[in-house]
RNA sequence: GGAGGGGUGCCCGAGUGGUUAAAGGGGACGGACUGUAAAUCCGUUGGCUACGCCUACGUUGGUUCGAAACCAACCCCCUCCA
């Protein structure tokens, strides 16, 4: 990681103590611009998805800091781009998805993050913009004599996006290799029409943004600026936010706000600080105390980064919650309501019930967790595998509380 | 368009006619130890109405008592050439 700057402008300062920072371009005239005026910047993310996960946080947390310190975000969401089916990532071609698809992804993300930024029309008030808008009506032959003329293939080629493609001899296809100029010819939209001559992405973006800026030379004769973050890894080097479940999403439909919180509270010991720091608004000395904490009572430390977490995310009322119902299910070892809950209709066999509350992907897995000793009803081992599950292990509550290992608990009410 | 190489389970990757539901590794899950952490060790890792049955090695068809392995056609990917 390059070494940051010294920094005046209270944006770039915040950024750079929260860890945040990973590299940007022209730093002495970019802090500049953030300290002498309202500076407009953006970040895109793809509409692939009906949500966002925890990946993506780091990219908002800088909208939100953008937010906070009384400039102006942009979030643009690549409905465009989207369309045509980014091959990146997999071997496999994505399912091109329809319009319909795709406006229902973008409605369903901006709702997910809706407490973290605010939206509107004032100054410094979040809007949304969504690349398709330009993207859908380009030409061909006039992008090409426009645009196109601007981009050399040698350099292109010798990006680290391509350049470890090929070197891996994994297909790139030409509409991939087209991308890092749609997303250049996207800055210079957004200068056009918002005045925005900043766009922030995670430095593995870096190739992508230095082609917007110098398409911005090139076109409108502007400097734009590139500000990247660091690619969050966890402490012994997993990248971040995959878990049992597999990703970590941000739509309380896919990812609740209790398993959330959980997410969090199950960090290592040796992110505490950083994602302290990284993910919530805490102040910093109050971080430093907390990071210091030793052994057994960085747990602590924990439950106030999961609350705090969450909290950006979904609501202080939803994180107190979650941090309410992890108390009595962890700590008092209750059947703690808030849990993850599910209906069921009594009697039925224990695999059945396992699978239906999503502790097993299939009988053959419950039966597996049975052996293993891991399946747990009202907190005692099921040994035997053909169990049949009736009124009588519900609790005065009228639930019963099956679990997977120690942290995985789910309630299940009599349908 | 031509020549060559290749498509195996969640991923990587062995396997060139039977003992292969498929070595090994990674990941994941469970157990032990702990602090709902990390590291370590152990177990599990296609499905089912389960000492048996079904489905699986790009697709389809064929050879064979028997195929992921052999043959044919097709699809897709990579490399080089034009």
């Amino acid at each position: 990681m390059p070494a940051a700057p010294q920094f005046q402008s209270e944006f770039l300062r915040t950024f750079v103590e929260r860890g945040a920072y990973y590299d940007c371009s022209g730093p002495a005239e970019l802090d500049g611009l953030f300290a002498k005026e309202r500076v407009t910047a953006y970040i895109g993310f793809d509409c692939t998805a009906d949500s966002l996960h925890v990946g993506s946080l780091v990219q908002l947390m800088t909208l939100r800091r953008l937010q906070q310190a009384g400039h102006k975000p942009i979030l643009l969401m690549g409905g465009g781009t989207t369309k045509a089916g980014d091959p990146s990532g997999k071997d496999e071609t994505r399912q091109l998805l329809t319009n319909e698809q795709i406006e229902a992804n973008k409605q369903s993300i901006l709702s997910g993050i809706r407490h973290l930024l605010k939206f509107g029309d004032g100054p410094s008030d979040a809007i949304l913009v969504d690349n398709a808008q330009w993207l859908d009506k380009l030409e061909w032959i006039p992008f090409l004599r426009e645009v196109g003329r601007h981009f050399s293939v040698n350099r292109m080629l010798s990006m680290e996006s391509v350049k470890l493609r090929l070197d891996r001899e994994q297909p790139l296809s030409f509409l991939e290799f087209n991308y890092s100029i749609m997303q250049a010819y996207d800055f210079v939209e957004l200068y056009k029409r918002y005045g925005c001559r900043v766009q922030s992405s995670g430095s593995d973006q870096w190739g992508n943004v230095v082609s917007g800026i110098d398409l911005g030379h090139r076109l409108v004769g502007t400097q734009f600026y590139g500000l990247t973050t660091p690619l969050i890894t966890t402490a012994s080097g997993a990248k971040m936010g995959k878990t049992a479940a597999g990703a970590v999403w941000l739509n309380a439909g896919r990812v609740s706000p209790y398993d959330y919180w959980q997410f969090w509270r199950n960090t290592e010991d040796g992110d505490v600080g950083r994602f302290l720091r990284l993910f919530t608004d805490m102040p910093l000395a109050e971080i430093k105390r907390l990071e210091s904490l030793q052994g057994a009572e960085l747990n602590d430390a924990k439950k106030i980064l999961a609350t705090a977490a969450t909290a950006i995310l979904h609501g202080s009322e939803a994180a107190d919650k979650a941090a309410d119902t992890a108390r009595r299910a962890f700590e008092d070892g209750a059947m703690a309501e808030g849990l993850p809950t599910i209906t069921a209709k009594l009697p039925d066999g224990i695999l059945n019930l396992a699978v239906a509350a999503g502790l097993a992907a299939s009988n053959s897995e419950a039966r597996k967790l049975i052996t293993n000793n891991g399946l747990k009803l009202n907190d005692a081992a099921v040994s035997d595998p053909k169990l049949m599950v009736d009124a009588s292990a519900l609790n005065a509550d009228g639930v019963l509380k099956l679990s997977s290992g120690k942290k995985k608990h789910v309630l299940v009410k009599p349908a």
